[in-house]
RNA sequence: GCCGUGGUGGUGAAAUGGCAUACACGCAGGACUUAAAAUCCUGUGACUUAAUAGUCGUGAGGGUUCGACUCCCUCCCGCGGCACCA
């Protein structure tokens, strides 16, 4: 009747028998006003022909994991997954394979789901979709309609990043800081082309203060404050010389404002020509002008960056000090889109310094120095202000900095302003495989959305579609697409041509999955993308939303959270959500790098495959050793020699149940070993309390030192309690769990929806072993009783039997340091 | 430069004020085997010691505490992000 650990031989009965019994149906779980629910949802992928890697098994076992948990636990659980199958590498990918896109996509989807399923993710896959799929994106044309009707889209002509390899325009955010694409790794250009934007400034404040109260990792939340980079300055108003015009400079840090002696302004800044315009400078100023055009932007923060500069022959007066005349240079540093481009310079700026030393600018002193033989701007923004009207005598701190500001802002010197560095939101790509963007441009309405009841927009299915070198949309070669009737006055009009990012389809998809497939609930008539009718899916399909548990990598940490989370905001103030953030709880899953410690790459030919690993160990054993393997959050190199140890940790269990084959070989409560049972509930605490932690690795951990104890007596345990240990560690090996619960124990129903076992805390810690120190040092440890430990005479007499305690203490101890339960030390 | 994050055995790591190195890998020795694989048993931080036992030990240095991997201060190094940001 034993038989071996061959997982091959029920792993895939189950997934069929799991599809058919429905068990991961979410339709069996709906939330209710009282019930708990949790959302708990991965990344999800986008379906490359390479197949899933080892890297999305280990994110999508973490989620699976808790959603598994909190099934057992009673909650409702919506977890879904879908496809993120449009944009830039699948097109690049169907280019080279000389096909198209649309035919390629449904191959990668199928292979993704059937390796999925054989890693048993219980995923509700009624909910499944692709973003690429008509019935899909013409709900994400509609929400880019209600965006535009809102007034958060504009379209632009100006220079904008464009990647000169994939033929597109890019969003700020695709940029890596050394100016290449995020996808490809091309050198970014500027370029000129007419651009849908999106306008996601006018959310900064909100993006930046709804941050607060996230349950985020600490540095996704700082790089999401990173980029909206909110700062808040004055602005400080100058009268020219000569001239009846105004130049506005703007301070963030305004410490040492009566130092300055100064001005520079960005050399691309409109002031300039105004300044020098009919001057003796003017010539030599368009000449420095045309050097900069020709630096990159890159150049421009490289260290060995020279600074120089021009002067303009004009004179700004400073308000702070009346009559000081402040010469106006342009300079290469000075950036025209931070601040206001142009800004006030002093001695205690380091950058300034060295530009005015190299051009013999003089300079004022109003920091105290504290040795004077340091440089004047060695002061680490902190000392004494000298020379500073009434500020004199106090020192640099924050509370300064507001007076300050107050007192310019009293004065009428100058106004508070804030800046950010986050930018507009460029949505248009001159691509292919992305959705068409549903605007018409008509000579006399100008832009016009599409209606709603032409939704969806179809992308034309076409043999050829290269991007081309105009800058031009692909689509716009195609006249069956592009001439069509204006939506407004019915005259002759030509649709838009570009694209959605490939980021579109996944800021609301999360939406998505709370209502899709539910026409069983919500009527079919609700298909239509109107207001009313979404409202209605949100409505009816349960309080799925916002996602609870959100799981991924942290390479999403700018880029898609953001845009969510700004998509979210606009569908709240649209009033077609009642919620302002998309993700409460979001937990980063570290890289899986290959076992030579580099990145896993078709190129170095040190990629593991899920199938390959399943095919020879099992899903149970690969499952259990990327939970195993390390800290869920942390990058960690491919080890095959340790997922054997997660293989053996499984054929032992196995083995073990072997023994109950035929339902016997328990023995009845009262004979239980209570050691043993004492062991159980500890681990059964321990991993109760660590799956909402995240914490995997020593759930798994604590498994396994239960197994060590138990391994050798299976016949001194339970029936009940035998079934529990099965009943933790189903989450993290479903198969296997599932298998001995149904043809060992003969249960009728799944070992997944079983509840989790409670924890008795009564059974817990009867017996304490406590250690003894003297003189803080560990000596000794005695056993004593649950009963005892409260009563520190007790454990003090106790602690004095002992030969080696006695050895150390000869006389009487100073004083005894006694924690209940956790330690007892002698001072000697 | 600023911000975040980490530094513990041969390796992945555990412990977040109370027995440092749980759990696992690897390694060494042993059992089983004609042999190998698999499996099982024993050992495994360093140093001293035949052993009992002792001393040291969590990147470095200081501090707080009866007691510090854990808290505080000053540094060093790795990783990630931002940055001529005024």
């Amino acid at each position: 009747m034993l038989s071996r650990y061959q997982p091959s031989e029920f792993e895939e009965k189950w997934v069929k028998i799991w599809d058919k019994e429905k068990t991961f149906s979410t339709n069996h779980n709906l939330p209710t006003t009282t019930s708990k629910k949790s959302y708990v949802l991965a990344m999800f992928p986008y379906p490359s022909g390479a197949g899933l890697h080892v890297g999305h098994v280990r994110n999508y076992t973490g989620t699976d994991v808790v959603a598994r948990y909190f099934r057992m636990n009673g909650h409702s659980v919506l977890h879904p997954m879908g496809w993120d199958a449009f944009g830039l590498p699948a097109e690049n990918a169907a280019v080279k394979a000389k096909k198209n896109p649309m035919d390629m996509v449904p191959e990668h989807i199928a292979t993704f789901k059937k390796q999925m399923k054989s890693l048993g993710f219980s995923y509700d896959w009624d909910r499944e979709f692709t973003t690429t799929d008509p019935n899909y994106y013409k709900w994400t044309q509609w929400l880019f309609i209600q965006f535009y009707k809102m007034g958060l889209l504009y379209k632009k002509n100006a220079p904008i990043n464009y990647c000169p390899k994939c033929k597109t325009g890019l969003a700020e955010e695709e940029v890596l800081p050394d100016g290449t694409h995020e996808r490809c790794g091309n050198k970014i250009k500027k370029r000129d082309l007419p651009q849908w934007v999106f306008k996601i400034t006018k959310y900064a404040d909100r993006l930046l203060s709804d941050l607060e109260g996230l349950d985020w990792p600490k540095g996704i939340l700082e790089m999401q404050r990173n980029w909206i980079g909110k700062k808040e300055g004055v602005v400080i108003s100058h009268n020219i010389k000569d001239l009846n015009i105004k130049l506005e400079t703007f301070s963030a840090y305004p410490a040492w404002l009566f130092a300055d002696t100064f001005i520079v302004v960005a050399p691309e800044h409109q002031i300039v020509k105004i300044l020098v315009k009919g001057t003796k400078y003017e010539k030599e100023t368009n000449v420095f002008i045309e050097e900069t055009k020709k630096i990159s932007a890159q150049q421009r923060t490289e260290d060995k960056f020279e600074k120089k500069g021009v002067f303009t022959g004009r004179y700004a007066e400073d308000p702070f000090n009346k009559g000081l005349l402040m010469p106006i240079w342009i300079a290469n540093f000075a950036l025209l889109d931070f601040g206001t481009g142009i800004i006030r310079c002093s001695a205690h700026d380091v950058r300034d310094y060295e530009f005015a030393q190299k051009y013999k600018i003089s300079l004022e002193e109003v920091v105290k120095r504290i040795k004077p033989n340091e440089p004047i701007n060695a002061h680490d923004n902190s000392g004494i202000l000298i020379n500073s009207g009434e500020f004199s005598g106090r020192s640099i701190n924050e509370e300064l900095i507001e007076d300050i500001k107050n007192w310019i802002v009293k004065t009428k010197i100058g106004r508070k302003e804030i800046t950010y560095h986050l930018r507009d939101w460029i949505f248009s790509r001159q691509r292919y495989w992305g959705e068409p963007i549903p605007m018409v441009f008509c000579e006399k309405c100008q832009w016009q959305p599409i209606s709603e009841d032409q939704l969806p927009l179809k992308l034309p299915y076409v043999k050829s579609y290269e991007p081309l070198e105009t800058g031009e949309s692909p689509l716009s070669a195609i006249p069956e697409f592009v001439n069509t009737k204006c939506p407004k006055c019915g005259g002759k009009a030509k649709r838009e041509t570009d694209t959605m990012p490939n980021w579109a389809g996944s800021c609301w998809y999360f939406i998505a999955f709370a209502f899709w497939n539910t026409e069983k609930i919500i009527p079919a008539s609700s298909s239509f993308p109107t207001i009313e009718n979404f409202k209605l899916k949100i409505k009816n399909s349960g309080n799925w939303l916002p996602v609870d548990w959100y799981l991924g990598g942290a390479e999403h940490a700018v880029l898609h959270l953001l845009y969510s989370r700004f998509w979210v905001k606009a569908l709240y103030d649209l009033k077609l959500l009642d919620f302002k953030e998309p993700f409460l709880r979001l937990r980063n899953q570290g890289m899986i790098l290959a076992e030579d410690h580099r990145k896993m790459s078709k190129s170095f030919d040190n990629v593991i495959s899920p199938d390959d690993v399943i095919k020879e160990f099992g899903a149970d054993a690969l499952r259990i050793y990327e939970m195993f393997m390390a800290p869920f959050n942390q990058e960690i190199s491919w080890a095959t020699k340790s997922l054997q140890g997660s293989y053996r940790f499984v054929k032992r269990i196995w083995d073990l149940y072997q023994n109950y084959v035929g339902n016997k070989n328990f023995c009845s409560v009262q004979d239980e070993n209570k050691q043993l049972v004492i062991k159980l509930q500890k681990t059964i605490q321990k991993v109760t309390s660590d799956i909402p932690e995240v914490k995997f690795n020593t759930s798994i951990a604590a498994m396994m030192e239960f197994l060590n104890e138990y391994e050798p007596n299976p016949q001194e345990l339970s029936k009940e309690n035998a079934k529990k240990f099965l009943q933790i560690l189903a989450p993290f090996a479903p198969f296997m769990t599932e298998e001995i619960w149904r043809n060992v124990f003969g249960e009728k129903e799944s070992i997944h929806l079983s509840v989790w076992p409670k924890v008795e805390d009564e059974i817990i810690e009867e017996e304490i072993i406590l250690p003894i120190q003297i003189n803080g040092k560990l000596r000794e440890t005695i056993k004593i009783k649950n009963s005892e430990f409260k009563i520190q005479n007790l454990i003090v007499e106790k602690a004095l039997k002992s030969e080696k305690v006695k050895r150390y203490i000869t006389g009487k101890a100073k004083k005894i340091i006694y924690v209940p339960g956790k330690i007892i030390n002698f001072i000697v």
